[in-house]
DNA sequence: AGGAGAGTAAACACCT
DNA sequence: AAGGTGTTTACTCTCC
């Protein structure tokens, strides 16, 4: 999609330049552009003075014109410079013709990225798009009433050659278009205040010392401001600087409109290299003014006197010295950016699981003709933290769709190579199978997790992470007699993990598998057939099963339960399987997202520190999740090979192949996605 | 490097 | 005959 803008961008940028030099869009320019057009030919044989006059005023009309577009091909320039914001820049840039014509609050293009790069709830959506739809409309009133002016103009113009001079109405008209301008004024101002809004919805993203996204249509829909500066020149005597001071408001609109916002620069967490790949440009400028503006001292990142900046957690005595460190610790930077845009992958990957959560509960209940959620066996969803699925599956399925799903092929080819602590997808992910499982002999009481985080494990498609041996005595110790049918096993396994509920030829066999393999499963003849029991004595006899993998997470295991349910191995499990980028901040979207972002974050980076977990502030009600303290977790440094770019807004969401839980559940005649 | 545990795949036999 | 159950083998991966 990022892609698709580029184009755009180009040919945005293409047309710009050629609308400079070339009258193709001019012509189709409407009113304006007539007027200069037209103007120049019967101009011939003009000898008023007030023709002149307006003339003169055409020709400053141009003069600003190409101020302006000189402005954005040395924007454009720059953002060669730049190569991050290549992508962005050029998308944003839209000949002046088109801005005059077309309603440009934002464009669509900037719209779609916008929705890219953030993750809106529905209603911020729905809200966003009756905005953008009031202003559009509005735009579009003004831009009717500009071309009748235009239109009343040439009128009047081509009387004036006809009948001679007549002050008056050139008065007249002057009084008009001062009036239209004012409107253009207010007109500005909507946009403004709506690109303010965007910002303070964290929508929009703007960065320090180039004009942002967002602003971009603001002054490429300066024609207005440019009216305004030639009607200064027009009515008022005024001096070049004042045009060109002109020029600036009209740019400074933009720019103010940033720096009130974002008052500091590196309080711009957005990253260069972000929209380089024209894709992200999250966090938030809003979250850092905002809270000043209206909760002093409330910021998403800062609470209970901690940084919570995804993996950081350093202690700041009060705002103040949050806002610095913020500043300090998280400016712009690889690192940074890279934890924006997993943050991002986060929540696009959870807001997707979210979303096929609702439908497959739905379903269910359509299918079972009720109302409430009922099921009993079948996973619902309980809460929102707990009905968003990892998507473990989506990676640990497809294993193979792992390493080109981070990076999209819209994502950035530059690939972070620093930045040793930036957690990404890729760094996670685990190629084949996962043989990291630990059973409950070893500071993970089974049962207990499970019970523990049944809600969880029912509704996450983490793969919990014990051993198949673990699972099967676990189940058949639940059952009253301690014992169990091949095939309650296999229902206990589906109604305990949602992770099971899927490519069940592969488990079950692995099940079956297990069951023949180890001692410690006795099968008994029974009335009803064959049930399985358990000989704790040999299961305990098994060799003594390492934890493996993650020094770090070894370490948490054993030096502290406390910090060690499994379910943060669960988590873990999942995280690395899943190749989800479980690193986010609170800060985000949906506070209950946000908290299991949280928690998941804590999983990820929290662990050294581990102190207390503060973050939940933001959220409410606890989930299995919240429960989970830090774990250690891998931070390997980035493979250059499959780093994305930084903060480039992957959309591994949509690309999990597997990642359909409408599936059968039964029959998953294909493991070619799993493992 | 090699052993062991674990997961996966598959072949095969038996039973219902 | 088809599908479920159970056993076994082979292979791979990871960890020690």
């Amino acid at each position: 999609m990022m892609q698709e803008s580029g184009t755009e961008t180009k040919s945005n940028g293409s047309a710009i330049q050629n609308g400079s030099s070339s009258g193709n869009h001019l012509l189709e320019c409407g009113g304006l552009r007539e007027g200069r057009s037209n103007g120049e030919t019967p101009a011939v044989d003009v000898g008023a003075a007030d023709l002149a006059h307006v003339q003169q005023q055409q020709q400053a009309l141009q003069v600003a014109r190409q101020l302006l577009l000189q402005q954005q091909q040395q924007q454009q320039v720059s953002g060669l410079k730049s190569p991050k914001r290549n992508d962005k820049q050029p998308a944003l840039q839209v000949p002046v013709s088109v801005a005059m014509m077309t309603p440009q609050v934002i464009t669509p293009q900037q719209m779609q990225q916008i929705l890219q790069q953030q993750v809106l709830s529905p209603q911020q959506l729905q809200v966003l798009l009756q905005q953008q739809q009031a202003l559009m409309l509005q735009q579009q009133q003004l831009q009717e009433f500009y071309k009748k002016q235009q239109e009343q103009l040439q009128l009047q113009l081509l009387q004036q050659q006809h009948a001679g001079k007549q002050p008056k109405e050139q008065q007249q008209v002057a009084t008009q278009q001062l009036a239209f301008q004012q409107q253009l004024l207010q007109m500005q101002q909507l946009q403004q205040q709506h690109l303010l809004s965007l910002q303070r919805q964290g929508l929009l993203t703007i960065q320090p010392g180039q004009p942002a996204l967002p602003l971009q249509p603001l002054t490429q829909g300066m024609i207005p401001a440019e009216l305004q500066q030639l009607w200064k020149e027009v009515t008022s005597a005024h001096t070049p600087e004042e045009a060109t001071g002109n020029n600036h408001s009209s740019l400074d609109l933009t720019t103010t409109c940033v720096s009130s916002s974002a008052p500091s620069k590196t309080s711009l967490i957005m990253n260069p290299h972000a929209s380089t790949n024209g894709q992200l440009s999250v966090h938030t400028p809003k979250r850092e003014s905002l809270p000043n503006e209206e909760h002093p001292h409330s910021h998403p990142l800062y609470g209970h006197g901690v940084c919570k900046w995804p993996g950081c957690e350093a202690v700041c005595e009060d705002f103040q010295s949050f806002l610095k460190h913020l500043n300090s610790e998280h400016a712009l930077d690889d690192r940074s950016t890279a934890q924006c845009r997993v943050q991002m992958q986060v929540v696009q990957q959870l807001e997707l699981q979210l979303a096929k959560d609702k439908e497959r509960l739905q379903a269910m209940m359509t299918h079972l003709h009720v109302k409430s959620t009922e099921p009993k066996t079948a996973p619902q969803p309980l809460n929102l933290v707990s009905s968003v699925t990892l998507s473990k599956s989506a990676s640990e399925a497809s294993p193979q769709s792992l390493p080109h799903t981070p990076t999209t092929p819209t994502a950035p080819i530059t690939p972070v190579t620093q930045g040793p602590s930036v957690i990404t997808t890729t760094s996670m992910h685990t190629v084949g199978p996962i043989r990291r499982r630990y059973s409950d002999k070893y500071n993970v009481p089974i049962s207990s997790d499970i019970a523990q985080n049944q809600e969880f494990y029912k509704n996450a498609e983490v793969r919990p992470p014990f051993t198949y041996a673990s699972l099967i005595r676990q189940a058949i110790l639940e059952s009253p007699e301690k014992q169990l049918t091949l095939n309650e096993i296999y229902n206990w396994f589906t109604r305990m993990f949602a992770y099971f509920r899927r490519n069940a030829a592969t488990w079950k066999n692995a099940v079956r598998h297990n069951l023949s393999l180890h001692k410690c499963f006795v099968r008994v003849e029974n009335v009803k057939g064959a049930v399985w029991t358990v000989d704790e004595v040999e299961f305990q006899k098994r060799r003594p099963q390492k934890i493996s993998g993650n020094p770090s997470l070894i370490k948490n295991m054993q030096s502290s339960h406390a910090y060690c349910t499994p379910l943060n191995a669960a988590l873990q499990a999942s995280m690395a399987e899943n190749s989800i980028p479980l690193y986010t901040t609170a800060s985000m979207g949906n506070p209950s997202l946000g908290t299991l972002a949280s928690a998941m974050r804590e999983e990820l980076n929290g662990a050294m520190e581990h102190t207390n977990s503060n973050e939940s502030d933001s959220s409410p009600g606890r989930s299995p999740l919240q429960a989970a303290h830090p774990v250690h977790v891998k931070e390997e440094p980035l493979d250059p090979e499959e780093a994305e770019g930084p903060l480039s807004l992957v959309t591994t969401a949509n690309h999990s192949p597997d990642f359909d839980q409408d599936r059968d559940y039964e029959d998953e005649p294909v493991n070619e996605d799993m493992e």
